[in-house]
DNA sequence: TCTACTATCGATAACGAATCTCATTACCGA
DNA sequence: TCGGTAATGAGATTCGTTATCGATAGTAGA
């Protein structure tokens, strides 16, 4: 029997609020200076359900976790400034099939893959310029 | 001033014994087996240096970083064995294409990317049936 | 609506990977 | 051989994450 608790839906928004990609963390951070009594437990457990259910994606930065809210059921890659962490999901049908035939020809099955491409954004590029 | 000294060098031994993808702590403790008194600390810290000169291939998954060795100076990806960890080195031209390509066409400069592929190996396939 | 059941919460302890500290060691040019 | 100093290593520390367990509060059924 699955729940619906404020505390879920609270890190759930706030994981919309955000742009790119942020850390457990930070979040339970935001979600406390909102006013918000939250545990920081009860983020992770939120964001480990969030990602299961493909709600959420999460990569491995730096030694952390980080999760962005994403359009669910759809598998897709980002494209994420390393600066500013705006993100973009994009679509990668050609390494989709890249990355089957590969895996195929090595005689390897059940393959999946972590495709993501770091950048500086447009944005992050004419301040950097700037200074 | 760089120095040799064995504890680096028989980092870069050990790393060269293993066909896959290892963490720092499995080598400290295939070292300390082998009856190496090199401390953990160190194996850290040749495997950063391992990784900077382009000796080392790293990669992070499940919460820690992981170490190969690999041909120096030449940028490619991996597929990798979910089950024994067997690693092969793959080439990537028309990935690398893409996702300069995308990069560009979202505005985005200095684009880096992560392409790695895990499956299942043909011997585990095979091992996994016979099971 | 009321009640019982139990999923979920949350403070905190525990854990583990990685890093830092600093006294000691030993490499290497002179 | 000698001296400066890069490198080492045991242990402490940091930090992100997970486990524990009593308290809390959704939810189904009466």
């Amino acid at each position: 029997m699955k729940r619906n608790t404020w505390q879920r839906e609270a890190v759930r928004e706030a994981l919309g609020g955000n742009d790119g990609f942020v850390s457990a963390q930070t979040l339970h951070s935001e979600l406390r200076d909102a006013g918000s009594p939250i545990g920081l437990a009860t983020v992770y457990r939120a964001l480990a359900d969030l990602a299961v259910e493909g709600e959420a994606d999460s990569l491995q930065a730096e030694g952390e976790s980080l999760y962005r809210a994403c359009t669910p059921g759809q598998h897709h890659h980002h494209l994420i400034c390393r600066n500013c962490g705006l993100t973009v999901e994009i679509e990668a049908d050609a390494v989709e099939q890249w990355a089957q035939a590969t895996a195929a020809a090595h005689g390897f099955s059940q393959a999946t893959h972590v495709v993501d491409v770091f950048g500086l954004c447009a944005a992050c590029r004419l301040a950097a310029q700037g200074s």
